[in-house]
DNA sequence: ATGCTTTATGTTAACGTACTCATAACCTGG
DNA sequence: CCAGGTTATGAGTACGTTAACATAAAGCAT
């Protein structure tokens, strides 16, 4: 019984050993041939692919990924991928993983259960991957404690500051900055909160650029309210708000799905937006949706955040490797739903 | 010099003979040890988990690939993250993956170029995957005379049948008919519809349902509109339509987006929905967006078409193999944009 | 012709793992 | 006290690839 059985069944992926059978030359030939190598006869190399060709010759990953320790992709773990921030986090990491020539290695956690930094790390290690992403998009119960697998980048997606590992995000906290000084310009002080669910970590830093610019300003804070991200309780808090508080002159909704809830709301109870009350959101997601959008918002630069994820993660030669935390900031879109409040 | 560098420096990745060497047994120990393997001492398994934790030991994945064969992935080509299908793509087959132990390893094509089949195998068949998923939104050229690569389970999503792939898709034809029937029943007879691009898969059998239900019923078809998904292309048709056509009762716009975009402008100018005018679209997507959604609809099962997918593009053992092509229905969901016509 | 370079090709080793087989130590029952 | 088993461990090998080194042939200047 041969050791290597002979092909012919296809039992086996045909290997480059396979190939250099067909051909009548060396294994290392065809290595040559497929890595597109000099040095080598040009009647030699077009029988090689030619024997490529026939047998249907596909480069084995494993053995390339042995022999050079690299595996050109990188490790992404969420736990939803349905959700906007992560959505978008896939779409930025992708395009800049296509620009390096990488794969992404996609693990989605359990929606239901709750996840440590440490799980998700241990998961991700046993893969393909040169670099480990995890989008904490709420507080890990591990997160102070966590240590990043020696020898591997690590990157966490989150606005909270890691002594050991490098985090990176958009600016979820300075976007309210944006809003709020854009709202204080135009003369607003009683400016109403409508936020995400309070686990969230973009909700909690959006909630904080939200009070620090009113504390700042001395403004007394009205008591924020808590929502879901949705539409609908966007609407459910901006009818609250039109049925109690008449002082307000503004709304900052955490995200523009809850915005246009609430305009909907302030509109069915009789409140001209902007005339009457001015509101704005965050993520600039309305566009497909929502025809004329209108909607006052602070858009990120998701691409921008996907390469300085992916760069870190994966850090070219001759990277420091400190672990530094990225902020990158949003840009304000000045529309029509905030004007001067009425006097 | 030594061939195998002592691993103080942490140049290179620990392998279970760098755990065998700490711990003074064979590698083969180590292997039985991280594999969870019986007829190990205990004092020895303690010892070798020891130099383990100690080492910072991570199972290599290309070792344990390259030995047995399977990568635990599948690969998953798309165009672009961001367009609904795709996304809900991803998450049905993130989720089956999951539940079968397996990663994704997401590439994504450029946005702009166009892709053929072959290039997007190319690609993947150089990744960890034990099968490939492509994800056809638009007819690649090379559809027809495409190929699979034998030995790697391949799977395209997308309508059209294919005589060598298994093809796997929400049935986008059968929608229509679901709504249209759903037009019918209430007294319908001039449906108007708002299609997406022309390119798009989805649109061509959205399109097709539409005009194959007229047609069984013998009723004369107005020229299809064509918008680009967006809710704002929906408000455009919409409104060229209200100031075009007195005579339709209904509009089918082949997504919510679109939907919600003609809604708006038929009321803008003057008609009412549902009392003038039905509306009906297709993926039920507008629940986070929109307050209080009243779209009639057609919500399709996602994960159920993610499970069939990865199904077969991973087989399990005793599979047949034959190629099929499945079509999974969508639901009609009956809200507030459709009602009997005026008389 | 002789030595030197260039070109084409082959040989060997190494990457990390897990399977198969071998071996040694330890039991157990007669 | 020995045959027959069980348990613990090690040795060897193969998976497919590429880098480094080796060899052989051919061209070319002296």
């Amino acid at each position: 019984m041969a050791r290597r059985p002979s092909n012919d069944t296809g039992s086996r992926p045909v290997s480059m050993v396979d190939v250099a059978r067909a051909a009548g030359v060396s294994q290392q030939t065809v290595s040559r041939v497929a890595n597109g190598l000099p040095n080598v006869n040009e009647q030699t190399r077009q029988r090689v692919q030619a024997a490529m060709q026939e047998l249907g010759f596909r480069p084995s990953y494993a053995g390339r990924s042995l022999r050079d320790g690299r595996y050109h992709s990188v490790g992404l773990c969420v736990n939803d991928v349905t959700k906007f921030g992560n959505l978008t986090m896939i779409d930025g990491i992708a395009s800049a993983a296509r620009e390096r020539g990488c794969a992404i290695t996609l693990v989605e956690m359990s929606k239901t259960e709750e996840f440590s930094l440490a799980e998700a790390t241990r998961r991700m290690a046993a893969l393909p991957v040169d670099g480990i992403i995890i989008g904490m998009s709420r507080l890990a119960p591990d997160f102070e404690t966590f240590a990043p697998l020696p020898g591997i980048g690590t990157v966490i997606v989150t606005m909270y500051a890691h002594p050991r590992v490098t985090t990176v995000d958009s600016d979820h906290y300075g976007c309210s900055l944006l809003l709020m000084d854009h709202l204080f310009e135009l003369g607003h002080e009683q400016i109403r909160f409508i936020g995400g669910p309070s686990f969230s970590v973009d909700e909690q830093f959006r909630r904080a650029g939200w009070r620090d610019s009113l504390e700042r300003r001395h403004i007394k804070m009205a008591e924020p309210l808590e929502g879901d991200w949705s539409a609908n309780s966007g609407y459910e808090a901006g009818r609250y708000l039109a049925e109690h508080d008449r002082t307000m002159t503004a709304i900052y909704a955490a995200n523009d799905q809850m915005a246009n809830g609430a305009i909907a709301a302030l509109r069915d109870n009789g409140l001209r937006v902007p005339e009457d009350v001015s509101v704005v959101g965050v993520d600039d997601s309305l566009d497909d949706f929502v025809a004329h959008n209108e909607l006052t918002t602070v858009r990120f630069d998701l691409h921008q955040r996907g390469r300085e994820v992916f760069e870190h993660a994966v850090p070219k030669a001759g990277a420091t490797g400190k672990t530094v935390a990225i902020r990158i900031p949003g840009k304000l879109i000045v529309r029509h739903t905030t004007a001067e409040p009425r006097v």
